[in-house]
DNA sequence: TCAAAAATAAGTATTAATACTTATTTTTTA
DNA sequence: TAAAAAATAAGTATTAATACTTATTTTTGA
């Protein structure tokens, strides 16, 4: 169980991911802030896996808080919430140690992609972000262009959070194709009680009880194409 | 069953789009041609529901083709395909009398979703180039806004084109959330058996075997979120 | 090289979906 | 207001999925 904090003056917002977060079994909300210094208490008496924190707030930005969270704890992963994708910000996030930073108008699949890109310890910037890291990056020394990946090369990444090994990967693209399990058999020239076995643990896996679930589930999180 | 003529004088072009329709029992393409004269007498003796036709090919151009396609036959209709998105290109489609244009880039399901719609009798016009109608009507007197519409207004046509009922429709959107037959039937007060019917229904209706298919073919429509 | 992980496959039950048909009651709508 | 369309629900069978467990054989990685 991956443990969230959410930081955001603004309850709408909070109550916003927390609706998303709840239908996800692997993830749990523990608590929630309205500022910086309610932000740090909860990161202390909690010890969250998460902290995703918006940038723009009164008395302490997100950016300090970032900062202050990273130097107390340096286990707790931290994502940046933006309303905008200015070249500051998103660097000056970066050096207080975020891991992840997201445009507010992003989906709900990116959204969980992002995180759990981050809770497996890698590095998520959205799409647009991503061309100005890259070109931040030109100017300066490259050593630490492999320190911070762009979200296109962390596409395979979310196979990993459910921990699918190869043969699950494999049955998941073609079950949610419409094949039956027997119609999988066939084509891996395995035993339909092989696919079988592989179905229901990749089912429990992602935690979802019947195919369809699974195809949202698979969606969301980027899976299949 | 929609009969469709494909004119293009790139036999890869036309083969793709053969291979796209051949999985749609809806359709059938009853007859290809590579250049305009070939493509008028096709439409001449077997009369199609649905002309589509390149925009540029050698002697005769797509243009000219649906101008003397719809002045032998009005009950024809015509989508135009093209590379690009000028200005010139679709204004002058729309004046040959093209109920459609379409990028070649587009997707597969917006494909599908366009021919779904022209075949209902609807105007299909995709992304990029229903901004640029905007802009050219906006200089124009708007009597004819109504008879141009963009593809945003025409997202629930695709239901249509099966001629679900409202119940099915409802139905289809509970059943590809993951909802059981038996789920379905308490959200909405209903008995198990009469979800069954309609699921039934629904899913000869859109050709399918099981919810997967009907999960991805209503997704390729359009059909939900 | 050897232990751990993954892939294989069978067993046993239960539940759900699919594939129809028939038939009654409501709603629409022409 | 009568006829058509839609929604309702039951019947009967068959097939597929789900929910496990146990156990053997391959692979693979440290």
């Amino acid at each position: 169980m991956i443990k969230i904090v959410l930081v955001d003056d603004h309850f709408m917002v909070r109550d916003g991911i927390r609706a998303i977060l709840e239908d996800e079994e692997q993830y749990s909300v523990v608590g929630e802030a309205s500022n910086g210094p309610e932000a740090i208490e909860l990161v202390q008496s909690l010890s969250p896996d998460i902290v995703i924190c918006d940038i723009r707030m009164p008395q302490m930005s997100g950016i300090e808080v970032v900062q202050k969270i990273t130097a107390l704890d340096n286990s707790v992963r931290t994502i940046m919430l933006s309303m905008h994708d200015s070249d500051e910000y998103i660097l000056q996030s970066i050096n207080a140690g975020a891991e992840g930073y997201l445009l507010k108008d992003a989906g709900k699949e990116e959204f969980l992609k992002a995180i759990s890109v981050v809770s497996k310890g890698d590095k998520y910037f959205s799409g647009d972000v991503s061309s100005i890291l890259v070109r931040s990056i030109k100017g300066s020394d490259s050593s630490n262009i492999s320190a911070i990946d762009t979200n296109v090369a962390k596409k395979q990444s979310s196979k990993d959070l459910f921990e699918l090994t190869k043969r699950e990967a494999q049955i998941l693209r073609l079950a949610v194709s419409g094949m039956t399990n027997k119609d999988i058999a066939q084509e891996l020239n395995i035993s339909k009680r092989t696919t079988e076995v592989h179905r229901f643990n990749l089912m429990k896996k992602m935690g979802v009880k019947n195919v369809l679930e699974l195809n949202n589930k698979a969606r969301e999180y980027g899976m299949i194409p």
